[in-house]
DNA sequence: ATGAAAGTTGAACCACTGTTCAAGTTGGGA
DNA sequence: TCCCAACTTGAACAGTGGTTCAACTTTCAT
C-alpha cells in the first residue's frame, strides 16, 4: 500500500508534472513519447478490464497483458490498482460531461435542452456501457471521486436551473434538490434503458423524461 | 435471512443437510433454537460488517468474531461470503419496501402519497445508512439481486401509476419509463440528502420532489 | 560515439483471507 | 442414563494477486 520511499527512475514524490491535482491521483507523467504511449496503453487496457470485470475481479497482471506491457511498467506509471481506477474515473467523468453539455447548449429552449441532454446521456451510456459502470463502482472504491463527479454535475445543473428561474421559466423551488432529483432520473434511466435494455429508443425515453421534468404527471 | 412468510422447520427443497450441494440461495435452515440463534447472530454481524466496510473489505473471520461464533459455524449456516451477502440484500430489500408502502397507502391522495413515500424512504435511509449501501453494492456483487430489487419496486410503481392514469389523474405517457425516473430520483435524493447530508429536512426534500413529479418545473 | 536518464521487464515475494475438516460439545428424546 | 443428531470449534490449507526490485534496453543530447 504505502509507496516506497524512492522510485528509481524518478524523483521521490510529486511527479505529477506541474499538475494541479492532488498527489498520486493522476499517476506519473511520462517524459517521452515512448512513455506516453505505454501509459496510454495501460489506461486503455485498464478501462477494458475494469469495465468488463469490475474493480475487484480486475487484475493488474491482466491489465498489463492486455496493454502488451510488463507488470513492472504498470507500476512505473501508476502507484497502485486504486490509482489507475481513480484516473479512469476522472477520465470518464470528463467524457460524460463533454458529451452531454454541447447537446444541451445547442438546443433552442429549455425543454428541448432537457430532452437533448437526456438523449445524449443515454446514447453515451449505450456507447460506453462497460465504462459507465466504472463511475458507479467508484462509489465503493473511491467515494470521494464519486462524490466529486456527481457534485460537479449537480452544481452545474443547479446553476442552470437558477438562471432559467431568473428568466421566469421555472416555478419556485429548491434548485439543489431539483438538480439531484433530475440527475437521479437520468442515471436510473441510463441504467435501465441504456445499459440493461436498449429496446426503447433513446429519444422516446428522453421525451418522456423531459416532459415529466417540465410538466409533471398530473392530468390537465 | 429467515422469517419470511413461510419458514418450514425443515429445509424447504434443497436438502443440503448431508449433501452440502445446493443451499446458496437462502442459506441452511437451523433445526434447533440453538442453531436459529447462531444463524441470526451471524446475519446481524454480517449486516454490521458489510455495512461498515463494504463487501470486499468485509471478512468472514471478522463477521464470525462480531457474532461471537467460530468461523466454522459461519459455514454451517452459509455456503459462502456471497451467500450471506445475498441473504442480506434480500432482507434489506424487503425492509425498504415494507417501510415505504404503508406510508403511501395511508395517504389521502396521490400527491400526498408521493410525498409521504419519498419522506418515508428518506427516513428509512437515514436510519439505515450503512445497511442501505448493501443494496447499492449488490449491483457489483450480485447483480441479479440488485436487478430483482429495483425491478420489483418499479413494477409496483408502474402498476400504481397505471391505476391512477385509469382514474384520469395522470397524463398519458410511458408508465415504465416514468416509474424508473421516479425511482432514480428517490435513490439519488436518498443518497444526497439521506446518507451524505441530513441538513435538509426529509419533509422539505420530499415536498420539492413530489411537486416536481406532479407539476413539473415549468412556471405557470 | 557515449553516458546518463527514461523506460522496460517478469520472477519472486508475501500478506491476506475464503474455505475445509476432523475432533469436540450440547441437548433432548427414549 | 444413554445416545445421536445437531451444532460448534479454530488451526491449517490453498489460492490469489498486488507489489517490489535489480538487471536490462532504448533514446537522445552532446
Amino acid at each position: 500500500m504505502a509507496p516506497s520511499p524512492n522510485t528509481p527512475p524518478l524523483s521521490p514524490k510529486g511527479n505529477e508534472v506541474a499538475g494541479s491535482a492532488a498527489g498520486h491521483a493522476a499517476g506519473r507523467q511520462p517524459r517521452s513519447t515512448r512513455g506516453q504511449k505505454t501509459r496510454r496503453a495501460i489506461l486503455d487496457a485498464a478501462a477494458l478490464e475494469f469495465g468488463e470485470r469490475g474493480y475487484h475481479e480486475a487484475g493488474i497482471a491482466r491489465i498489463a497483458q492486455r496493454g502488451g506491457v510488463a507488470i513492472g511498467s504498470f507500476y512505473t506509471w501508476f502507484d497502485s490498482k486504486e490509482a489507475v481506477f481513480r484516473a479512469l474515473v476522472a477520465d470518464m467523468s470528463m467524457q460524460v460531461r463533454e458529451s452531454v453539455a454541447p447537446a444541451i447548449l445547442a438546443a433552442p429552449d429549455r425543454l428541448a435542452g432537457e430532452r437533448a441532454g437526456i438523449a445524449a446521456f443515454l446514447r453515451f451510456v449505450r456507447a460506453h456501457k462497460a465504462l459507465y459502470r466504472i463511475i458507479d463502482e467508484s462509489a465503493f472504491v473511491a467515494e470521494d471521486a464519486y462524490r466529486a463527479h456527481y457534485e460537479s454535475i449537480a452544481a452545474g445543473y443547479a446553476s442552470s436551473l437558477t438562471q432559467a428561474h431568473g428568466r421566469g421559466e421555472l416555478s419556485d423551488g429548491d434548485m439543489q434538490v431539483r438538480a439531484w432529483a433530475i440527475m437521479g432520473m437520468n442515471v436510473f434511466l441510463g441504467l435501465r434503458f441504456g445499459v440493461w435494455d436498449e429496446s426503447h429508443s433513446a429519444d422516446a425515453v428522453a421525451a418522456t423524461a423531459a416532459e415529466l421534468i417540465s410538466e409533471g404527471l398530473r392530468a390537465r
